[in-house]
DNA sequence: TTAAAATAATTGGTTAACCAATTTGAACAC
DNA sequence: GTGTTCAAATTGGTTAACCAATTATTTTAA
């Protein structure tokens, strides 16, 4: 037996340990926006780890957006003043593996509002996709094979026709987590088949017609068993 | 005069063009979900670019939950069938630099929902965080000195009671590049201040009130003029 | 012939050396 | 003193060498 526990991935804890470092070396020199931090070298020399640790705990704090490196001159601080900065890098230690139910709680809320933007301006280029997508997954359920994947590859057109760039980043981001952890297995059922099939076409005909409303309501019904999951756990 | 049309990164562009021919060789050899890829090296040789390189794409495709990297062992595609890695990797090509508008709009989303799961869900510590940033806003403002920060902290402090790790994390990443890009100066308006700190207020008190509805409306006040730039510039 | 053991080759990850652009500061002309 | 030039040091980025774990292959024993 192996006695991991709390292990949490041992290179995660030294990572978190260094931006807790870079926080407070920017603390102790009072940085403010603009201003350099002291080199990559000296950082992992004070902090007794390797370069590349560094590298890549500034590389985290740069894709939040806190800190900027450029080529051949140093690592500054990001337009985030001290006491942001503090609070966020506060957050970013405190972040852990997200929990399925805020991945599907979170996909819900990005499916009610991308159907809606979608209806609201997809072109006709769009609809074309999503047409494609619905064809692709009615095929497969009618021939009773597994379709997760179109029913995937329907949600994430719908999300691009949306033509909002951070939902359709955010959705690539989550579905695929979800889908793989989720229905592991294919049942052939008539009943399910038809229901699948049916609920698609009806948020892809809303979308067609840029009826907003009814099209939030047929991804609402759509999603109506996930949404019990989601929020009828504890009642 | 640098004639750099449509360069939109070097970098970038070389990534994109490894990726696509990482998708073309999972379709070549037919690879499912399980299968291993070939190693890095003999891929960086195939593609002819450095290791880096690819390990930087393989990366960037594992960020997206499509591959697997084990150890001392090698790449795999993970849980996603054929048809659906293909229309991921389309997507994941396809995506741009997300522009300022859909930022808004996906951080309208997220406020108005973590505001209502934080009205229902949050703890007393949760509440005390609020309440803290609330406090530290208000002496900001009072004293006629700039509190963007203290305004991000506030709405950083209500995704975090929302129990949702997931779209906690996307606030994170999403809410710096706005602020960053907005009220890059500060006018000390008697009447402004009031304004936001009332604002700020009654969405605190709704959320001690656990009044989900209200909640959410005076999150819609607050954001109201920011909601009419995404929704109305057009008519 | 087959199973097991030993060894060689391969793998992703890590570290160290190297690079070109940038920055610094000393030398120097005026 | 002051501005300019130029060389040396510093920088993040990149490449190549190295490592330990894993996997494939060969050898060996029964």
């Amino acid at each position: 037996m192996k006695l991991e526990l709390l292990s949490k991935g041992d290179h995660q804890t030294t990572q978190n340990q260094i931006i807790s470092k870079l926080r407070d070396v920017i603390n102790a020199k009072n940085l403010e926006p603009g201003d350099k931090l002291p080199s990559e070298r000296m950082l992992s020399e004070k902090f007794e780890v390797s370069r590349s640790n560094v590298r890549e705990a500034i590389q985290l704090l740069e894709f939040y957006g806190l800190l900027k490196s450029k080529p051949q001159s140093g690592t500054f601080v990001a337009d985030i003043g001290q006491i942001a900065m503090n609070g966020m890098i506060d957050d970013i230690l405190a972040l852990g593996d997200p929990d399925f139910r805020s991945l599907v709680e979170t996909r819900i809320l990005f499916e009610l509002k991308t159907v809606r933007l979608a209806a609201q301006r997809r072109s006709q280029e769009d609809l074309d996709s999503i047409e494609a997508a619905l064809e692709a997954y009615k095929e497969k359920v009618l021939n009773c094979e597994n379709a997760v994947q179109e029913d995937l590859l329907f949600h994430l057109a719908i999300a691009k026709a949306s033509g909002n760039s951070t939902m359709n980043t955010f959705m690539l981001m989550i579905t695929p987590k979800i889908i793989t952890n989720f229905e592991k297995y294919h049942v052939c059922d008539k009943g399910q088949a038809q229901k699948g099939i049916k609920e698609h076409q009806d948020i892809f005909e809303a979308i067609k017609k840029q009826d907003i409303q009814l099209a939030k309501e047929m991804m609402k019904v759509h999603f109506g068993v996930l949404y019990q999951y989601c929020y009828n756990v504890k009642g």
